[in-house]
DNA sequence: CAGTGAGCGAGCTTCCGCTTGACTT
């Protein structure tokens, strides 16, 4: 048994030292925290200095009795948690938990996996800095009566089960209010003028260059003079200018950066990102992935600028040192990079090889040499106007670490691709081709991506690392936004084109607003938005974070106590949720859109119990108001009255089929048909509204035939017991659910007795739930 | 899979940050 037990945050980790510190050391992990505030009455003794009451959580139990065993058998515990305000916090509740004392045990930090930083590490212990620790309470008092009260008024004023808090508040904040920056775009339209231009060069061939007027112009009157003069007017190069440009590469990947990129060019999800990396990191193919350090160790570095001399050559390499510049940074761990950089490429399942692949290329593009570009600028002339064209060219030069790596920005893809010139000189004389003038609308701003709101969240120091998927999974559980595909709309746009000295005029269709894989708030979003930023102001302030994380600072550094901050927070903020228990009705976000001119009653919508609806009258004595659930993609805020007097034409008696009569009506899972007890839904293109008998019975015996070919086997003895063929593959379905074949068995040749006896085992196993 | 939305008001929900599993119906 070793003498010394050294105690780290991941399992992971825990693996790799081990091996660095050889014999006499033991190394276990914590897996994290060992203990937190208790969930039930509060978990925070308010009136006596907010003590906060600590509990060790079910799932944490067998590691701390495991911690404990191993402690007894160890002359020296080594607390070697992160060097950041929660890993102060862990090394603290360790010590608290397993009842060590300050002779038995030494606090140390690394930055890097590196037998050297491990070495020096256990070589400069030294004690728990309980002004961190304090820190760490302090931010997780503040946090738990932000949730724990904000919450439940949420529960009385607005619908049950909803949340609020520190984080998940202001990133939906963000949310709403891009949302309503695009639903208030006034939209408007100029024309932007291009040109193709043609001369012969020495060899007497014809070559073409491509150029845009530098200003955009008003309307069609405008754009429709413009041309005309232009077809009168000649053309000259009247200046040439090249210049040269130097790009850098990326800093190499934190977890911020990585979800984007990862977004970007994988199209993967925050959250399946994250999980991806962490296979990688379990295997150790990379360095930690929850990280907001862009640093690399050096060992990493040396071996970089190997296999970067190797590969590419001495000249592709250049050392650089980045700094974090993100608000709050912790900086623990590294940056996200290969752990063996000379592992160009890996095995296994195909996610991790590609996301490998890129934070390969990215760390070693990361310190490689500027790529040098020459951009050339070419000013024409038009003999009658002032105005002038100008034609761009970029020459890539040296390539440095585009060779490898480039990052490709929302507005790069709306520019395209860069173009090169032909060899040009000044007062060559041109001829125009072609004059488009072609009508832009401008763009509302681009909805969040879950990355781009990442992005956002760290640049107003919202979240850490380990957050960022999960506060993104928790606003959409909630209810406060959806991720959506819009399809967009089109519209006509006018082109203008100049041939030969003739103006055509043309229309064409042009897709606009179509955005994949976006947060969209919901009603409910916006209407618990709305409640909150009336009521708590300073909370949902983006700077809140901000502010209280100076504090925190401060209380880290021994400058404040830490009750004496969440004191003052809390004398303010507790009267305020008081106020607001008492004296703000319930809201449900009520608009009302008008009266229905056959009824006479008056049409609102607003959000209630199961969501957005439209009502129809207010309650009376004698009457009952009408209601309609919103359809998926209506909203409160842009409802027409048109639109919510339709969702009461349903639902709707289309007729008789076989002796039963047809209901057309819409569910939360869409447009359906009810006939004979049984549902049919109707396909994109059939509107509930219009939609005929005939069509309904098509639909019917459509679905009919399909559900034939589903049936594999069916038995006369037992009517509820089925053998179908679905998404994957054979099945049994009885009594409404359903039971998975055994790989042995042939479908085909179940008998009854078999596919009971599937059930009954399949029913046997163990159905374990667990309360979390 | 396929509605619901008045009122008795039980008993439930909830935060942020550290970590990794349990699972596939």
């Amino acid at each position: 048994m070793g003498e010394n037990l050294v105690i780290v945050e991941s399992p992971a980790k825990a693996k790799t030292i081990e091996k660095f510190l050889g014999k006499g050391f033991v190394v276990k992990s914590s897996f994290g925290h060992i203990r937190d505030l208790a969930k039930k009455d509060f978990g925070v003794d308010i009136k006596n200095q907010y003590k906060p009451i600590y509990i060790v959580p079910e799932d944490k139990k067998k590691i701390v009795s495991e911690l404990k065993k191993f402690t007894k058998s160890a002359k020296l515990i080594w607390l070697a948690s992160d060097e950041d305000r929660e890993g102060e916090a862990i090394a603290w509740h360790l010590s608290e938990v397993l009842g060590l004392t300050e002779e038995n045990t030494r606090r140390i930090v690394f930055h890097e996996i590196t037998k050297n930083a491990i070495r020096n590490a256990v070589d400069n212990p030294r004690k728990i800095n309980y002004n961190v620790v304090q820190a760490q309470q302090a931010r997780r008092v503040l946090d738990r009566l932000v949730g724990f009260k904000l919450s439940p008024l949420l529960w009385r004023k607005i619908k049950p089960s909803l949340s609020a808090g520190r984080v998940q508040s202001v990133a939906v904040r963000l949310l709403v209010e891009k949302e309503r920056e695009i639903l208030n775009f006034k939209t408007s339209s100029s024309f932007k003028v291009s040109a193709i231009f043609s001369f012969e060069d020495s060899d007497g061939k014809k070559v073409e260059i491509k150029a845009e007027l530098s200003r955009r112009l008003k309307n069609l009157i405008e754009a429709q003079g413009f041309l005309r003069q232009c077809g009168q007017a000649s053309y000259e190069i009247v200046r040439l200018e090249t210049k040269s440009l130097k790009r850098s590469p990326a800093p190499p990947f934190t977890t911020s950066t990585l979800q984007q990129e990862a977004g970007r060019k994988l199209g993967f999800s925050v959250a399946q990102t994250m999980s991806v990396a962490q296979k990688l990191y379990e295997a150790g193919k990379i360095t930690y992935m929850r990280t907001d350090s862009v640093n690399l160790s050096s060992l990493a570095l040396n071996t970089v600028k190997k296999v970067i001399e190797g590969e590419f050559g001495s000249k592709y390499h250049q050392f650089r040192k980045y700094q974090t510049k993100t608000k709050g940074a912790q900086e623990a761990h590294e940056a996200i990079r290969p752990t063996y950089i000379e592992n160009k490429d890996i095995d296994g399942p195909a996610a991790g090889v590609r996301l490998y692949n890129l934070i390969w290329k990215r760390t070693m593009a990361s310190q490689m040499s500027n790529a040098e570009i020459e951009k050339t600028i070419a000013t024409i002339s038009i003999s009658n106007m002032s105005d002038v064209f100008t034609a761009t060219g970029e020459v890539i030069k040296f390539d440095g670490f585009l060779k490898l790596y480039s990052v490709t920005t929302d507005e790069d893809i709306e520019n395209g691709s860069k173009t090169i010139l032909p060899p040009l000189r000044e007062g060559e004389k041109l001829n125009y081709e072609m004059i488009t003038a072609s009508e832009k609308f401008t763009q509302p701003p681009f909805r969040y991506s879950e990355a781009s709101l990442v992005k956002k969240m760290e640049e107003l120091g919202i979240g850490r690392p380990s957050t960022y998927a999960p506060t993104i999974s928790t606003i959409q559980n909630r209810g406060y936004v959806v991720k959506e595909h819009l399809d967009g709309n089109e519209r006509d746009i006018i082109v203008y084109e100049l041939t030969e000295d003739k103006i055509r005029e043309s229309k064409k269709r042009e897709k606009y607003g179509r955005e994949k894989s976006k947060l969209v708030p919901t009603d409910i979003g916006m209407v618990v938005n709305d409640f909150l930023i009336e009521h708590f102001k300073s909370i949902m302030d983006y700077n809140f974070t901000a502010l209280v994380e100076k504090e925190f600072d401060e209380i880290a550094a021994g400058n404040l106590e830490w009750v004496k901050m969440i004191d003052t927070f809390y004398s303010d903020f507790h009267v305020r949720v008081e106020k607001t228990l008492k004296e703000s009705e319930k809201t449900t976000g009520e608009r009302v859109l008008g009266v229905d001119p056959d009824s006479g009653e008056e049409v609102l919508v607003k959000v209630g119990r199961y969501g957005p609806l439209a009502q129809l009258g207010k309650v009376r004595e004698d009457y009952k108001p009408r209601f309609a659930s919103l359809r998926k993609n209506q909203r409160i805020e842009t409802i027409s009255l048109e639109e919510a007097l339709d969702l009461f034409k349903l639902p709707r008696e289309i007729g008789d089929f076989e002796k039963n009569s047809m209901i057309v009506a819409i569910s939360k899972y869409g447009p359906y048909i009810r006939h004979d007890g049984k549902f049919y839904s109707l396909t994109k293109q059939d509107d509930p509204l219009s939609i005929n008998s005939e069509r309904a019975i098509e639909i019917i015996n459509t679905k009919r035939k399909e559900d034939s070919k589903k049936e594999i086997k069916i038995f006369s003895e037992n009517k509820n017991l089925r053998i179908l063929n679905g998404r994957w593959g054979p099945y049994i379905s009885y009594e409404k659910k359903n039971y998975k074949i055994p790989k042995n068995y042939n479908p085909e040749e179940l008998s009854l007795k078999d596919c009971l006896s599937i059930i009954a085992n399949s029913k046997n196993k163990k159905s374990g739930k667990r309360k979390s």
